[in-house]
DNA sequence: CTTCATTATGTCAGTTCTTACATAGTTGGA
DNA sequence: TCCAACTATGTAAGAACTGACATAATGAAG
């Protein structure tokens, strides 16, 4: 309504990302591309390039403000902090629903041509993908553990969102360790035929 | 080897995705575009304008090739054809290892940052993406029904890849499913912790 | 008869994201 | 002592993708 306080909220979903970041802790743009790295915070992953990108804007939206520190390194470092106006924004945009995700997947993709490839080949591929999912697997039961020790999620607390998303990350990895598993099992079928008649056709 | 076939494979992935569909059915660009948006090839997905484009990229790189066939319209329509290069390339990419991919879902990022918000907003949010995640679960199961009516997934025929990324769509809706209730019954606790002993803790 | 959905092609502006380039101090090991 | 890794900032070219614009015939429903 009003034409002055333009609400066109031109923030992407990184800068939304960064924020979310920013509200539980200040940072350099160094230190949120590492933490971004981290497991916890897998579902959404930048380059710094875009992250100093992003926080430029962030910081012309007044989203986000920054503390000089000094180095180390020929220029000061810049402590960015979460504003108030970027706190609100953040807390508007967690509970506005998401469109539906497209579901782009390299993996699928290959396999829904695989019937035109080398069976011996994929089952390399699926191989090494399974191996992944089963470190991620194993990275995320480990977090989830240490997560468990402490006092139960409180919401409210920083603590509840690492649960929420790892708890997601657990489900997700192993959906995909089934999956990696069904490929091979029905990969090797196609290998050697013989034992048809023998296998009992569950799991 | 030979400098004149630069084997710079500039071909993006949907330009595979593209190839893999054609490798199954001849089709005009607007075909792609809604076989692509049919839930079976659901894990890649691209505008109408976008898949023009990589046509044309794909022509230029003589991995596809067209016909034209009357109307209806004022121009003829393209039916494309995957060539012998193009299912060169094809096959070759399906065994190549993708990178694992940077997993960006929106959902988890607004997890991982819900304790900043109202729990009762966000309830509505899972809600909502519950119940997409069901009648995608639902799609998938009859979708795998039909598959197994007929004969068994021969390797070797596009069938097998129906079922490969069939049965990966169905491990993931069934694993989100899971994850909104979880986090739902999470959200609900938040709001009246009295009950935390007298619920049975299933649904 | 008009209107709307479907089939069918394409361009263009703008956003997002990746990759490479560019700089520079500190710290720790060989 | 030198070299590599880490911390730290940024620019710029280009690829990938979205959404709007533009055109136009067919066929079905009202």
């Amino acid at each position: 309504m009003s034409s002055t306080t333009s609400t066109t909220s031109t923030t992407s979903t990184l800068g939304f990302a960064i924020l979310a970041l920013l509200a539980r802790a200040d940072s350099t743009g160094y230190e949120i591309a590492s933490r971004m790295r981290n497991p916890v915070a897998y579902f959404w992953t930048a380059s710094h390039s875009q992250i100093h990108t992003d926080l430029q804007r962030l910081l012309s939206a007044q989203m986000v403000a920054y503390d000089r520190a000094p180095g180390p390194g020929p220029q000061d470092k810049k402590v960015y902090t979460i504003t108030a106006k970027g706190r609100d924004a953040l807390r508007e945009w967690i509970t506005t629903p998401p469109r539906p995700q497209p579901e782009r997947d390299e993996l699928v993709l290959k396999s829904y041509a695989a019937w035109l490839a080398d069976p011996a080949a994929l089952m390399e591929m699926f191989r090494t993908a399974l191996h992944r999912h089963e470190e991620r697997l194993a990275e995320y039961e480990r977090a989830w553990a240490s997560l468990e020790e402490g006092a139960p999620p409180l919401f409210g607390t920083p603590k509840f969102g690492n649960m929420a998303a790892l708890r997601c990350g657990l489900g997700y990895e192993r959906h995909r360790v089934e999956w990696c598993r069904w490929m091979l099992d029905q990969l090797s079928r196609s290998l050697n035929p013989s034992c048809e008649a023998a296998k009992p056709n569950d799991e």
